[in-house]
DNA sequence: TATGAATGAGAATTCATTCAT
DNA sequence: AATGAATGAATTCTCATTCAT
């Protein structure tokens, strides 16, 4: 039921590469503008200015559009963040947090096309190949960080869980609902802020049982 | 561009009312299986038992349906949360707050349709009128709880804003991704832990300067 | 695979029947002329004069019209076929073989449409839903009324296919390739004799061993 | 409209001899498998190993692929018949009929690629240029080898007519839908009966006028 | 001779919506 | 108030074929 989402073939003549680029260009300045599901593979054909049929040369079906630009853009904030934590020692500590949450939130202030990249992380959550979604990549890599430290609290599946996905869509939304706030150093302070207290808290109180 | 939402005519009577009640108990069904863009006006209307053209007697267009849902969700759980803080006085003690998110978490864990609400929720982000986005509702009601306190730090626009979709989305997304979560002491205590940490922060250590 | 070939909604109301017989009959038409495959939906949604849409409310698809149309006809030719053999003894007496084979035979002289037919015949043989393809249907006709008879010999399954698809097939390449012949005596009695000494032969002739 | 069907240019340096029979290796696989309208000449190209643009240099359109490979069947039974009779004196006597049948039906069973065949041989009736239908070949191949016997009664269109097509058309339908009853000793008696019969009747009885 | 990128008309099918009954 | 027949633009995707390299 879920479609195959592989390349069709792979460009390897420079004209092709270069159609492969329009066309994912192209999808990508739609989806600036338009939901995704308004987007119509005629309408990045022809923005792209090559034919439909050359479209499904290279992409099987749409969703491998939307899905190869999400692995693009996942690629590059991997790297971003990876680069921000490359000289933080094992500990967690506030620099290194601050380090790596202000090249997090970066990596969405600059880029250009983040409304894209927002609706295509949406619709692919459930829809993508099973595997690994790219949204669970960029929280993978924030849980690793974290436990790699001795000093912070150990990590379960659940403080893991909730820690990464507090700040991904924290960000994730403000990218879309109030984007003036990814320019603001409050921003960055309250994420930080959250990460250290969910990272270093030394007890969670006792909770009353429940009924 | 943005379609008309509100209901064409009221349901007066008494088998109006239950027509309504069909075409909203059959979306709902239909939004737990399917994504929400594989849902058409003609499959409503079928597993509701009436005609397309009794459908759009009460609807005026297919949004409108999924708004009506949303909203109907929204005011049940505003009612569950409000009960829930109905007798904590002014300052949004660790027990309030506990009280509260234990209410919160169960309204999603308890409801037989959170994939349905979640569908709708993410989906009429952008496309609903603006004014009263479903999420922001929920969002409101979390911000004016924690304010209402007098010992609480002053919560400003963005800090009400990380708060708020931290806990949020936290919660939708395990809906989705990790419903086993809900049910876990542990879950609840995380974000207890996350509100009280964000709200009763006495200071943000400084930032060093942005180049 | 194979798509389901039941009609999508029973037409109830006049129109509805209206709209379901003009889109068989567009079809017939088109069938006269075209090869099957050069056949579009569109194009017999236009030569009905109704919308493609209408179309697809009566027909799941393409192939579903193809097959109502065989039904159709096999229906019609089998009653004519049964009237002939009504009054005939157990024996199939040449009278009766040929009674049978005149009826046969002029079910497709006289027929407007057979060329539509036979697209559909030799399309429909592999792409069917597997129960009883049209061809089946007449073939175990003809069988059936053969063997009723004590004075004949006993049919197998071999001998009964042979005579079956020896018959049906003869009439129908016939039908496409050299109609002429149909309205010829000289075929009636040539198929008259293929049927009556299949049935009567005594015996077969002993065959040497294969090597 | 009917394409033209002739090769585009004779292969006739080595390399350009194994390019054309790949092609048609290829073509005969995919018709094992599909139907004929499934099979684009991509599919082919590919599955030969060679590209959309080579096939386009030895063959002018698809249907010329497919008539190709007709054309070679053709003459491979041609030569099978042809040797099975090659002692055989002037009349077609049972034992000579019998030969010719056993090799023609051999021809079929034997035979790896008989989908192929078959869904070539119904497909190119219409389509290919009206002249040498593949089908009316073999027949041919059968009417003039019975024809060629002295003893034998007059053949006419008509019964000439009726004979190759009830002994073809029963062959080629058992290898599309009873593949068994090629191999058995008991099909190829019915058969030589039929054309025994067919070939020495005496007399047709009268056939009373028609109304 | 061979390649394979590009084409674009055209195919099947869907679906929100209207309106006469 | 309810029905359901009809609409038709729009969508995804295919495929035979061309032609510059």
């Amino acid at each position: 039921m879920q479609p195959a989402v592989k390349m069709r073939k792979s460009a390897k003549q420079a004209r092709a590469k270069q159609t492969v680029s329009a066309i994912l260009q192209a999808t990508t300045q739609l989806l600036e503008r338009s939901e995704i599901d308004q987007i119509s593979t005629n309408h990045i054909a022809e923005r792209a200015g090559v034919s439909i049929g050359t479209l499904y040369q290279y992409f099987p079906n749409k969703t491998a559009i939307f899905v190869a630009i999400a692995e693009q853009d996942i690629e590059r904030r991997f790297k971003l963040v990876a680069e921000a934590l490359s000289n933080a020692d094992g500990a967690l500590e506030e620099d290194a947090t601050r380090r790596m949450m202000r090249a997090f939130i970066k990596s969405f202030s600059d880029a250009k096309h983040n409304a894209a990249l927002i609706r295509v992380l949406m619709a692919t959550r459930a829809s993508a190949e099973a595997r690994t979604l790219p949204v669970d990549a960029i929280a993978k890599l924030l849980a690793d960080t974290v436990s790699r430290s001795a000093e912070t609290r150990t990590m379960t599946e659940t403080s893991a869980f909730v820690l990464t996905r507090a700040v991904l869509w924290t960000i994730l939304t403000a990218t879309i609902d109030a984007p003036h706030l990814l320019k603001r150093q409050e921003f960055e302070d309250e994420l930080v802020l959250l990460v250290q207290s969910l990272v270093r808290a030394k007890c969670v109180s006792n909770a009353p049982a429940r009924p």
